[in-house]
DNA sequence: CATCGTATCT
DNA sequence: TAGATACGAT
């Protein structure tokens, strides 16, 4: 069952002990992943870069000898935009959350188990899914079997198990690239609605501050977003709520020092900023360990997932630490945004790459039941051998 | 013209 | 509220 998982994964596992690359390797061979590894980080950027698209997915050891890593990962997950995960013996909570903050999707202390790579494909299903999301443009709900068309999202009510879940993606994997073609006739261009989750919402951060405190403008954002689907004026208008939120921020900080004395602030659930933890520079979104991440995936409760434990993922909602933001948004009202929940919906590009990346029918639906538990996923696959 | 910034709409 | 659209300015 765990090969079905790891299906067409491409890995790039990066170490300066051998030993442990071969283990790893061979571990890998186990669960079907295609895997190369390397000794230097030097090697594997020349990897990444000799040919884009040749890996979905990095493992590095976070304390390599000839180049940083941390360099690297940001590196990659910023230009290449692959998940990136990080391992060490070292588990302190600086290291990792240093990792994290610079872009690793998952932090693995070592010593290894073989749960920790059975399960590493979840990590690439997550980006993918993500990225969907990021494109993701509602347009009318349509019915599921009726009328597909070019261009069109579809509202899937996603009843899992749903036989027809597999004749929808078929369906839909006959007409691709549908932003490729640009027909002019009579098309008028649906207008995509983004959705700027954090990830991408950091990625715009730390362009528009690298590009210069001064004026970023949309075109140029855009060029460096790299993000196909995302247009000019999509960019534009998330700058100047971003200019706003800045502007917001620094007001308030003013009155904040003004009134030294007395916070007595419970915050008064008006104008505090909610702009989605902008400020992608501080450390505040990032939450101690053993915090099980709320905000995606939701697995059946019996998934395999135990990799999550040494991981420190973000939980954006969350509340910061400086002050107490507007309390009452509960968590679980964030999942319904956030997750599939009931109505989930899901465009034909993302089906295109999810049928690509999981060609197993059955894996599929694993990836989908995914972020719509239902009681009968049954799961007990367990090993742990220590590598 | 193309791009940007702001106001306004949904 | 977040994101899209309209529109005048540069």
């Amino acid at each position: 069952m765990a090969q079905q998982f790891s299906t067409h994964i491409r890995v790039l596992v990066v170490d300066h002990d051998i030993n442990l690359l071969n283990a790893i390797e061979k571990v890998c061979y186990k669960f079907n992943y295609t895997v190369k590894t390397c000794s230097k980080v030097s090697d594997a950027l020349y990897l990444l870069m000799e040919k884009n698209n040749s890996f979905d997915m990095v493992l590095i050891e976070a304390k390599m000898p000839d180049m940083d890593s941390y360099e690297f990962l940001r590196h990659v997950t910023q230009q290449i935009n692959i998940p990136v995960l990080m391992m060490c013996v070292d588990g302190s909570r600086s290291v990792v959350m240093k990792a994290i903050n610079d872009g690793a999707c998952d932090y693995w202390i070592k010593p290894l188990t073989e749960d920790l790579i059975m399960n590493m494909w979840q990590h690439v299903a997550r980006k993918i899914w993500k990225q969907n999301k990021n494109l993701e443009l509602m347009s009318e709900k349509l019915e599921v079997e009726v009328g597909m068309k070019k261009g069109e999202r579809y509202d899937l009510k996603l009843p899992l198990n749903d036989p027809k879940i597999e004749g929808v993606i078929n369906t839909n994997v006959k007409e691709e690239s549908f932003e490729k073609n640009n027909d002019k006739p009579e098309s008028s261009a649906k207008k995509t609605r983004v959705t700027w989750s954090l990830e991408l919402h950091k990625k715009f951060v730390s362009i528009v501050k690298e590009l210069n405190v001064d004026k970023a403008g949309p075109k140029k954002i855009l060029a460096r977003m790299n993000e196909p689907g995302l247009t000019r004026e999509h960019v534009a208008s998330h700058l100047q709520k971003y200019r706003l939120y800045l502007k917001r921020g620094e007001t308030k900080k003013q009155n904040k020092t003004a009134e030294a004395t007395t916070e007595s602030k419970i915050s008064n659930g008006s104008s505090e900023f909610d702009f989605q933890a902008y400020d992608a520079s501080t450390d505040h979104h990032v939450v101690p360990n053993n915090f099980i991440p709320t905000n995606f995936p939701h697995q059946p409760n019996n998934f395999p997932h135990e990799s999550i434990v040494n991981a420190v993922p973000v939980n954006v909602y969350q509340a910061d630490s400086e002050e107490e933001t507007s309390s009452s948004t509960s968590i679980n009202q964030q999942h319904n945004c956030n997750g599939f929940g009931t109505n989930s919906i899901i465009n034909p590009a993302f089906i295109n790459t999810l049928n690509a990346r999981f060609p197993n029918a059955q894996v599929r639906n694993i990836f989908l039941a995914w972020h719509h538990p239902s009681p009968n996923s049954n799961d007990s696959t367990t090993s742990s051998n220590d590598l």
